[in-house]
DNA sequence: CGAAAATTTGACATGACTCAACTGGAGTGG
DNA sequence: CCACTCCAGTTGAGTCATGTCAAATTTTCG
């Protein structure tokens, strides 16, 4: 279970984490496990744990007025689910997090977070990167949002996230496009027609 | 100059700077003054200069491969603009950043970053916190973009920024929104006759 | 096998884009 | 200080992409 974890984060780290370093990894991560459809999170609630990905599927999202459901963010195996703001600014959420299939998920709350930053640097360099990281994907899922068609969308996801559409129902990547089901389906044949 | 600056990182931490710390600061960051339409970064460049904004507007935009440019980023006074993806991994940008206001900014590179980083704790919790603020307003603003009608894009925005009505130009607001700028001459329009 | 969920498809509505023309204001140079 | 240019903003007409809704079909999974 924490293997995963340990291998994750030497992807981020030239030095190898010491024995200690693990021992506390391994006392400040809680593992969970959610069937599917369970909730990490539901809106309305504050997001008392942050969750990496061990195994399984899930999804972010918020719901609007007129009940229709927009998803946020996607994740898989070795990506984080939870709410930032709601983490670390004990605000009540505005999005639900469930499971889209079976998780094992490694659980940190916001004490234990801090705990880890300050005692294992590893960990901080890791946050550190993954911001970077998320905020260059942020930019790029903006732009196409904001400059792209609705094929084009689609077939930049797909490219960049194979798994994606092995692994997510085609209304959550609809919706995850902001498309509707609808356009979607009929996106997916023009492209099989074209090629 | 740096007062600015200095005023701006206490609002991130609650032990204040040292004059050691201040006098590290004004050595790592350097002055840069811009002129209306004057490059900060071009596209193919690499970002050199993360720069604070002392005063002024600036855009960070991209141009597609039919010559339409899409805002990305819009700064003022108390922002911060650059690649964040080039500053960090070296490698070229896709964007353009330039003034729309004459410009005073704070920049710095990428070994002083560290160094500061490395030698004034409050520096760092900026920077945690300024990651944090960031993705939340990234996933508002893509919620928004893939949820909302052109109009309530743009009050919602105005509502946020409403320094933005006043300090941009509104074919550059529209880019920012993703909607052209006839499309939000005639939402003004519309809304100026409702209420 | 059967129920529920996901996908596809058709008909229709509409929001937003494009393009081009026009207006008005800001800045510039003679 | 006027004439001129340039840029931003407005407006109209026509088009197109995408949304909506409802029904039919297929797939999934208990």
């Amino acid at each position: 279970m924490y293997n995963v974890y340990f291998d994750y984060l030497k992807k981020f780290s030239a030095t190898p984490l010491t024995s200690d370093e693990k021992a506390l990894i391994r006392r400040n991560f809680r593992p969970l496990r959610l069937r599917k459809k369970e909730y990490l999170l539901q809106a309305g609630d504050i997001c008392e744990n942050y969750a990496f990905i061990v195994k399984g599927a899930m999804r972010m999202y918020s719901v609007d007025d007129r009940g229709q459901e927009h998803v946020i963010r996607l994740g898989l195996e070795d990506w984080w689910m939870g709410d930032r703001e709601s983490f670390f600014n004990l605000v009540p959420s505005r999005y639900h997090i469930d499971a889209l299939e079976p998780c094992h998920l490694l659980c940190i709350t916001r004490e234990r977070d801090l705990e880890l930053l300050n005692n294992v640097p590893a960990y901080g360099i890791m946050k550190m990167k993954l911001d970077q990281q998320m905020e260059i994907a942020n930019n790029q899922r903006l732009t196409s949002a904001l400059a792209d068609s609705a094929a084009k969308r689609y077939t930049d996801l797909i490219q960049r996230y194979p798994a994606f559409a092995d692994r997510f129902p085609q209304h959550i990547i609809a919706s995850y496009l902001g498309i509707s089901k609808d356009t979607l389906s009929r996106v997916k044949l023009k492209l099989k027609q074209t090629q």
